[in-house]
RNA sequence: GGGCAGAUUCCAGAGCGGCCAAAUGGACCAGACUGUAAAUCUGGUGGCUUUGCCUUCGAAGGUUCGAAUCCUUCUCUGCCCA
């Protein structure tokens, strides 16, 4: 494929391209181009709004490039600040090695192996002495800016702390791209100042610049905020194909627009002429698929609609194994693990969330005698089947 | 280093020395309505051996019959001055 044709593709879903000719360029010579993501292993779960980006390398590997996925393992110890409105907790070496093996794990469940590769970035930033973090980092940023950053400006404004310690991140980063000689770099739209700071860098050291491709922010399951494993909107790559399926169908219709566009090829204009609940379950059962394999979706797609739509009972229920027939209903509740603790279950069995055999009972004190096979619901999607041990 | 302001339950934020497990909003949970959508409405959101008891308002002490509220010291944060 030709250099612009590869090009075309590589902008399709960009937001920006910075050094768009300095890429054209590259892509004629016809040697492999290194592509650089980074991430930052401090919460270890993949999830939508990381695939964007992961498609899109995965793009760049199918026209025959080589990714540079990094591994944040230095840089998590302080956490990137970009888009944030408070510091990050440090997190600990050992949660660090942990976060990052998981996280390698399930990026290979969209990316080839064989054409990435991995590598830790304390490799070389535990290395620099504090000589090279004041002449080859911190001399070539200033502090206007950093606060030029919304995330920082902000903070600044609000009088929320702002620790120097965030004000490397950036610049570490761009060192990576320094050490790895990254001929592009991907990342989200909240990325971009740190992203462009990398080719100050590499010109700086005399290297060619990396062209900066950011991609849109997918918002999470609110429809509000990005997505993100602590806000608790997002959907994990890893999860279970029910939760994936819940999770989708969940979302705001014109949410489920938005995802069509960011996650999938489908046409929004073909999706927009659908009954939304269907094009939801389509996008739902779409997403299955994709982590967990062809025709999970459509499994998943028919349990949905066997508990949801039809209120039954789902065919794997978990299993609450008690000695006792006789229960209070708010014990039963919290034992079972419906609930977090008794308080709660008593409430939710008072707001007529708990059910036997269909059977609503709200007085968290009534006495319920079990049988074998009793199915407990919990609000709409806790179920625990009964099993009577003598 | 000096001065000032502040630290409250998941978050933001209110809290006269008793009526404070702590207003209000957000978030979340449950119920109703639905397309488990959104919107809307209702209720709820520390724990427990639950009409009562226990733990909580940065930390530790103290005053008081009684403290989130007063005093002391400490820790942390912001602002101003140097």
């Amino acid at each position: 494929m030709n250099a612009k044709e590869q090009l075309e593709i590589i902008k399709q879903g960009v937001v920006e391209l910075h050094g768009e000719e300095e890429l054209l360029k590259k892509l004629e010579k016809g040697t492999p181009l290194r592509v650089k993501y980074g991430a930052d292993p401090s919460a270890p779960d993949i999830h939508l709004g990381h695939t964007v980006a992961l498609n899109k390398l995965r793009e760049f590997q199918e026209l025959g490039h080589q990714i540079v996925f990094i591994i944040g393992d230095f840089t998590a110890m302080i956490g990137d600040p970009s888009g944030r409105s408070e510091t990050r907790k440090p997190l600990t070496t050992t949660q660090v090695q942990e976060n990052a093996k998981t996280y390698q794990d399930q990026v290979f469940k969209i990316l080839d192996p064989e054409k990435t590769d991995v590598a830790y970035n304390s490799g070389w930033l535990s290395k620099l002495m504090f000589e090279d973090v004041i002449v080859k980092l911190a001399s070539r940023s200033t502090v206007a800016q950093m606060l030029e950053r919304d995330d920082f400006s902000k903070r600044y404004k609000e009088g929320v702390p702002i620790s120097v310690l965030e004000f490397l991140y950036p610049l570490m980063q761009a060192y990576d791209s320094v050490e790895v000689q990254a001929d592009v770099e991907v990342g989200g739209t909240d990325q971009t100042f740190n992203l462009l700071l990398g080719r100050d860098f590499q010109r700086e050291e005399n290297q060619e610049p990396q062209a900066v491709l950011t991609l849109p922010l997918l918002e999470g399951l609110d429809g509000v905020q990005k997505m993100s494993k602590s806000l608790n909107n997002y959907i994990g790559v890893t999860e279970e194909p029910k939760d994936i399926f819940g999770k989708a169908m969940s979302v705001s219709d014109e949410l489920m627009l938005r995802y069509y566009a960011l996650l999938t090829d489908v046409s929004v204009e073909a999706v927009k002429k659908e009954h939304p609940m269907e094009a939801k379950k389509k996008l739902a059962a779409l997403l299955v698929d994709r982590f967990h394999g062809q025709g999970s979706g459509e499994e998943a797609r028919n349990q949905f609609e066997q508990v949801f739509s039809r209120r039954e009972n789902p065919d794997d229920m978990e299993v609450f194994e008690t000695s006792d027939a006789e229960w209070v209903a708010g014990n039963l509740v919290a034992s079972s693990g419906c609930a977090a603790s008794k308080s709660e279950a008593n409430r939710l069995v008072q707001q007529g969330a708990f059910r036997i055999n269909s059977q609503q009972i709200k007085d968290p004190k009534q006495i319920v005698n079990l049988q074998n096979d009793d199915v407990v619901k919990v609000g709409k999607r806790q179920f625990r089947k009964i099993k009577i041990k003598k």
